[in-house]
DNA sequence: AAGAGCTATGTTAGCGCTGTCATTCTACAT
DNA sequence: ATGTAGAATGACAGCGCTAACATAGCTCTT
C-alpha cells in the first residue's frame, strides 16, 4: 500500500500550465484570456476557451490574489441577523455589488466590540478591498487595524461620532429630537415610552436622549416608562404596552425604541379594543415594511437601511483607495 | 506632483518574514506560533508575539491558503434576501460555524440559476471548504462544477429531489398535502388559494400541489384563486385576499403560499371587520416569529428556517470531506 | 529602408505563506 | 559511553497565478 498518494486521484485539480499546455500557448496567455485583459487574437481566445471548458477548469482565485496583491473581497461585520434591519443593509450592500465582481465576506458581531475584533482580524486576513461595519464602537487595536490598512472602510447606521473613512446613516440624536418636536407639534403631551435593552443597542439610547432633549425643551418629559430587559421583539412591544398602559399614569401618545416594538403596540392596542391616534399615538422607528400593511398606519421615522448599505457600497466603489477626507453620507 | 506613487508608503505592509527577522528566529517558527502548530518554547513564543503586536501583523491567509491548499471558506449562495427566509437560513449558517474559523462568503442569486451559475464559478474559485445552496434548480455547468469539486455540497430548503451530496429541509409537496388534510379535518371544504409568482418560487407550487392532491383524495378542490403577478408581500397578501373575497364564490378557508401573503390576509379581515376563523379561516406556511405577535394566531407549517441553516453546517463539519452516500436531513 | 506604432505573445521573477524533510539539542536509559 | 527518543527549530521548494518587462511580427510613415 503506496502511502504516498495524497490527492484523491479521481480528479486531478486542473491548473492553468495545464491548460496552457493543451493549448498550446504560454500560461500567460490563458491567465489574460480568463480575465480578458489584454489584446487576444479570436483564433487563440477560440483555441484556449475550448481546452477550458473541455476540462472543466476554473481559475483559482486564491493564487490570482496572492500574485496581483488584490482581492475582490469585502469584508462584513454586522452585529446581528435576527434584526429585520441588518439583512436589509445586506441587500443594499449586495444591490450595490450587483455587476461588479465583488463578494462580500460577512461575519456577526453579537453585538459585542471583542468578537468584532476578532473577526476584523479574520476579514483582514483576506485583504479586503474594502471594509463594512455597523457602528462606531470598536476596540482600539480594531480600529487601529482598521486605520493603518489603508483600505475603505465604512461604518453604517450612525454619522453622529467622527468616523475612521467612511459614514453612512443618519443622526440617531436627531431622529430622536425631531419625533420629538413633530409629535409636540401635533398636540401631544403626556410621553410615555417603551423601549428595549439599551446596553445592546446604543442607538436607541441616543435616539431616547434625543428625544428627552426636544421635551426638555418644551418643558415637557417622559411621564412613564415601560422597558423590557431583553432585545426588540413584535411581541416585547406587545407585552411592554399592556404594562405601560397599566400604569396609573395615563399617556396619549407612546414612543417605542423601534418599530419591531410598535408594531406589538399596534397589535395590543387592536386587540384590546384601544382606538389609535385619539385614545393612544403610537411612534415608531425604522420603517419597517410591514408597517404599510396594517390595518393602521404607524408613524415611524423611515432609516431605509437598504439605502444605507447601498449607499455604502457606492462611496467605497466611487473610489477604492483612502482619501483623506472623510466622508459622510445623511440617510435621514 | 509626483504621479508615480501608487502605494500609500506610511504604512509599509508587514509580513511573515519581516517579524521572523524583527525575532530573529525563522520564518516558518512564526508561521507555527500564528497557527499554534507543532512544539514551541515558551520564550520564544512570547518572543515573537511581542513583535507581532508591535508591528501590529495580521497573517495573509491569501497565502496561507494557496501554499497549504486548504482555505476556511463557505461558499453560501441563497436566491434572496428580501424574503425574511433566508436572514434566518443565514442565522442558521453562521450559529453553526460560530466557533469554528470558517467565514462564510455569500451571494445572492435572485432567482435565476444562470447567476446562480456564475455566482457558483466565483466561489468555487475561493476553493472554499464547502458550498451551501437553495433548492435543486441548477445548470448543469454548475452541478457539474460542484459534483466534480470533491468539496460537500448542501442543498437546503428542500428534500423531494435527489441531492447532490447534502439535503436538508423538509418536503414542500407533504407540507402542501399534510396542511389539506389538517384542514379537511377540521371541517372546511370551500377553500380558496391566495398565491404569489410561481415560476420565482417553484417550492411554492409544490405545496400547493400538494394541497390539492390531498384535497382531490377527499373528492373536493379549490374552488377560487387570487394569485399576485409578482413576488410574495404583505401588501400583496391583503390586497389579494380582497379579490378573493370579493369573487362572488363564497369560501371558507384562504391558504397561502406563505406566511407574508398570510399576515396581509389576517390585516385585511382586521381591517374589513371580518371575524377570523369564524367566516374565514387563514392557513399560511413558513412560522414567521411575526405570527405569535398577531392580536389573532396564524395558522401555519413552521419550517425552521434557522435550524435547516444550523444542521446543514453541522452536516458539512461532521466530515469535511465527501462522502459516497447522500445524506437527507427532514426538519419537517 | 529605417523607423514608429501597433497587436499578439512569451520570459522571468516573485506574491507570502506552509509542507516536508532535515538538523540540533536536550534528557534519560542502557 | 552510546544510543534513542523527543522537543525545538530551520532550509528549501513550491502552491497557482500575475506584473513587468521583453520579443516578435505586422502595417504604416516619411
Amino acid at each position: 500500500m503506496k502511502e504516498r498518494s495524497r490527492l484523491p486521484e479521481h480528479k486531478a485539480k486542473v491548473t492553468l500550465s495545464e491548460v496552457a499546455k493543451l493549448a498550446d500557448v504560454s500560461e500567460i496567455t490563458v491567465s489574460r484570456i480568463m480575465r480578458n485583459k489584454g489584446p487576444i487574437s479570436d483564433s487563440t481566445r477560440e483555441k484556449v476557451m475550448a481546452v477550458v471548458n473541455r476540462l472543466g477548469y476554473v481559475p483559482n482565485r486564491i493564487a490570482g490574489s496572492l500574485a496581483s496583491a488584490t482581492s475582490n473581497i469585502i469584508g462584513v461585520a454586522i452585529p446581528s441577523l435576527s434584526n429585520i434591519v441588518f439583512p436589509e443593509v445586506l441587500r443594499g450592500i449586495h444591490a450595490g455589488l450587483k455587476g461588479t465582481d465583488f463578494q462580500p465576506v460577512v461575519g456577526v458581531t453579537d453585538y459585542n466590540i471583542d468578537t468584532e475584533e476578532t473577526l476584523v482580524r479574520s476579514l483582514m486576513a483576506w485583504k479586503p478591498a474594502a471594509m463594512i461595519l455597523a457602528g462606531f464602537d470598536h476596540t482600539d487595536p480594531a480600529r487601529q487595524i482598521l486605520l493603518q490598512s489603508g483600505i475603505r472602510v465604512a461604518e453604517l447606521m450612525d454619522i453622529d461620532p467622527e468616523p475612521i473613512d467612511i459614514a453612512v446613516g443618519l443622526s440617531h440624536r436627531s431622529a430622536g429630537y425631531d419625533s420629538g418636536r413633530h409629535l409636540i407639534e401635533r398636540g401631544y403631551r403626556r410621553f410615555g415610552y417603551v423601549g428595549h435593552n439599551w446596553s445592546a443597542d446604543k442607538r436607541a439610547k441616543v435616539r431616547y436622549d434625543g428625544l428627552c432633549q426636544a421635551l426638555s425643551e418644551a418643558g415637557l418629559s417622559v411621564i412613564a416608562h415601560s422597558i423590557v430587559d431583553g432585545p426588540s421583539s413584535t411581541l416585547a412591544g406587545r407585552e411592554m404596552t399592556a404594562n405601560l398602559l397599566a400604569d396609573k399614569t395615563a399617556v396619549d401618545v407612546a414612543v417605542y425604541s423601534n418599530d419591531d416594538m410598535a408594531i406589538g403596540g399596534v397589535f395590543h392596542c387592536l386587540g384590546a379594543g384601544i382606538a389609535l391616534r385619539q385614545k393612544l399615538a403610537i411612534f415608531g422607528f425604522n420603517g419597517l415594511e410591514l408597517g404599510d400593511a396594517l390595518p393602521v398606519t404607524l408613524s415611524t421615522v423611515r432609516s431605509n437601511r437598504f439605502l444605507i448599505g447601498k449607499i455604502a457600497v457606492e462611496k467605497i466603489l466611487d473610489n477604492l483607495s483612502r482619501r483623506p477626507e472623510r466622508c459622510i453620507v445623511d440617510t435621514g
